[in-house]
DNA sequence: AAATAAATGAGAATTATTCTCATTTTCCTC
DNA sequence: GAGGAAAATGAGAATAATTCTCATTTATTT
């Protein structure tokens, strides 16, 4: 049931994996969760695309958390709830940055915008509950 | 000239060269900026220091640019524009986080939110003319 | 001054990420 | 379809930012 065309097969089943979660895995998280389908894909090469489709923006860096960097499939403009205990990320799509902001840090830097990120970082719902009843 | 409470010199030192500067600096590059004037400050301490800080919330990390993270000793609330080529980071002080967004996000989460950050990733004045000439 | 506690220096240890290179897979041309 | 160039990959070594260890120094308290 493998897709006709074997090109790329790898690269698509990693970009695939990543787009269907919401969980903002990291590199090694990705690898793990492709090993039941995937389990000849290596660690390096999901470094390597990843790297790779973030240079061709289809995918986005969300930095580091907690020394480990995560990804975000969705490209969508979106913002960030980070949790400073379990390390969660949880997109926020009511909130948006104005897009009018671009050009207003073009303005006052000189310089050309790419992107912007906006990230709240706390105690998730679940890691406030666990504080309470320890 | 010294301060003539001993207490905490280095650890004082750390955090008024982070202070005294708006160029975002790393770990490393606040180890050279304090080498001048306190040549026996070792890289671990300024380490130690700037986790202790981060901690104490007297400090504020960027989170990482090209694998390295970044200290900010301004607390107040403000952006930054990160030139992806040169990796300088600049304050965008006449931009702001509506700061209502904050319970916005914990409503949204069921959490709580310590702080944000708003940032700007692209290529800054510098960058964009040496690219010209290029 | 002695004893305890905190901070530090130097370098080793850790570890996420990148790199190397031999091998495999894909693509293009005939 | 065969042959050859180009791209992608696997496995593990290499890299490097950060953290850790522990002996020593410095500060604090009694």
């Amino acid at each position: 049931m493998e897709s006709k065309c074997k090109q790329f097969r790898k690269r698509n089943a990693i970009l695939s994996c990543l787009r269907s979660t919401c969980a903002h895995p990291s590199a090694e998280t990705l690898h793990e969760m492709l090993q039941p389908e995937h389990p000849d894909i290596s660690l390096a090469t999901v470094y390597r695309n990843l790297a790779l489709f973030k240079a061709q923006g289809v995918i986005q860096s969300l930095g580091t958390v907690g020394g480990i960097e995560r990804f975000d499939g969705n490209t969508d403009p979106h913002v960030h709830f980070i949790c400073t205990t379990c390390h969660s990320i949880i997109d926020l799509p009511q909130i948006a940055v104005p897009e009018q902001l671009r050009s207003t840090v073009e303005n006052a830097t000189g310089g050309t915008v790419g992107e912007c990120q906006l990230s709240f970082t706390g105690t998730c719902q679940n890691c406030c509950q666990k504080e309470k009843t320890a």
